[in-house]
DNA sequence: CCGCGATTACCGAGTGGTCGGTAGGTTGTG
DNA sequence: CACAACCTACCGACCACTCGGTAATCGCGG
């Protein structure tokens, strides 16, 4: 019997999309490593040929979807700076890949538990996207922000308001409309405050 | 062997508040009856005596956590009306509870999955406490809002802001200030508009 | 172009364990 | 005697993971 389609790294791919599906809808706890095999047609046992535990296909599939999340970022502001306007862009994005969203919504909660497998990667992930994020506000908005506000502060603010949202949104799509909010919250951000230098 | 020790209700209580930890540490997915009577001291079929089944055990806890939620933010208010810096002492509680807090975190991510148990509980409670803080926010503040904004769309905000900073401060509370952040955002929203009618 | 050993890509069967839940008791109390 | 408060014993299903295969494919010397 031929298997030749493609080659093994098409093949892991092929895998980590359909784990991140099967994450996304049950969750790392009550995703079994054989609902996901089943689902690129191979037994629970051809699946860990490919990876050898259940953690290390969860890491490699976060791996993955920030590879990804980060082609959809940087992209569009090629040669140029990102700007809150592209974090603007990737929220609209976002309202599109419901799955996606779910997942690490799902994930990301989940990983607070003790001895999460995911519990390193999503702290060093806020702890640079936060810095990161405060560059780009600063550069755009300068030092001074509304309510004596810093970009340090503001950082997490954002981010806070990105994961909120979202689980609002997955709660309920017809009620919230996040890429709007999103936009108010940055408008906000943006005022310039009465009591100006 | 006697076991008269206090009422009915009083050792369902306790099963819930074991329960509530245990979700908190493992998640609902996660967390095993057996792992929850045995923190009360009962056998499986011991706890099943009391909630016939996980399920319902799960929607009961939320029902006694949302109880008392209600109760811290009610009694500081008694007799007045619940404003914004009451909302700032909830999260300033909030931060000496981590295990509330964590429950609350996985248990309203895990319920985005389909057919999870939670799913309608925090549907409604994100629907009516909505409502409720957008009036908040309009008796306080009024209609006239920094960039804009009206205090529907403020709502929202402010439970994404509460949910994601939590999420940041699970992960890392050495790094994340999460009532001082919280309040930065409610002194964002107090900004006067500089462009006033 | 052929043959052959190494490698790849799996699968069947099984391990020990846990899961939520049920059936049917026993024991002490009002 | 009725009932609450449990328990032991058990069920079938599922869990992640291991072992030991087998069939196809590949590189490569002749």
């Amino acid at each position: 019997m031929v298997r030749r389609r493609g080659s093994q790294e098409s093949r892991r791919e092929e895998i980590l999309l359909a784990a991140l599906d099967v994450f996304a809808e049950r969750g790392y706890t009550g995703a079994s490593i054989a609902s996901i095999a089943e689902r690129v047609g191979l037994s629970q046992q051809g699946l860990l040929h490919y990876f050898p535990s259940k953690d290390r296909l969860l890491a490699e599939v976060l791996r993955l979807r920030d590879e990804r999340n980060l082609d959809v970022l940087v992209l569009p502001g090629e040669g140029g700076a990102i700007t809150l306007d592209t974090v603007a862009a990737l929220v609209e994005y976002n309202a599109q890949r419901r799955g996606i969203v779910q997942s690490f919504t799902v994930l990301s909660a989940e990983s607070v538990i003790e001895d999460h497998p995911a519990k390193d990667f999503f702290r060093e992930r806020y702890g640079t996207s936060r810095a990161w994020m405060a560059e780009v506000i600063r550069a755009e908005l300068g030092d001074e922000l509304p309510a004596g506000l810093t970009p340090e502060q503001a950082a997490p603010l954002m981010f806070a308001v990105m994961d909120g949202l979202q689980l609002q949104w997955l709660l309920a799509p017809d009620e919230i409309d996040m890429p709007g909010l999103f936009r108010a919250f940055l408008a906000l951000l943006k005022t310039r405050h009465p009591a100006a230098e």
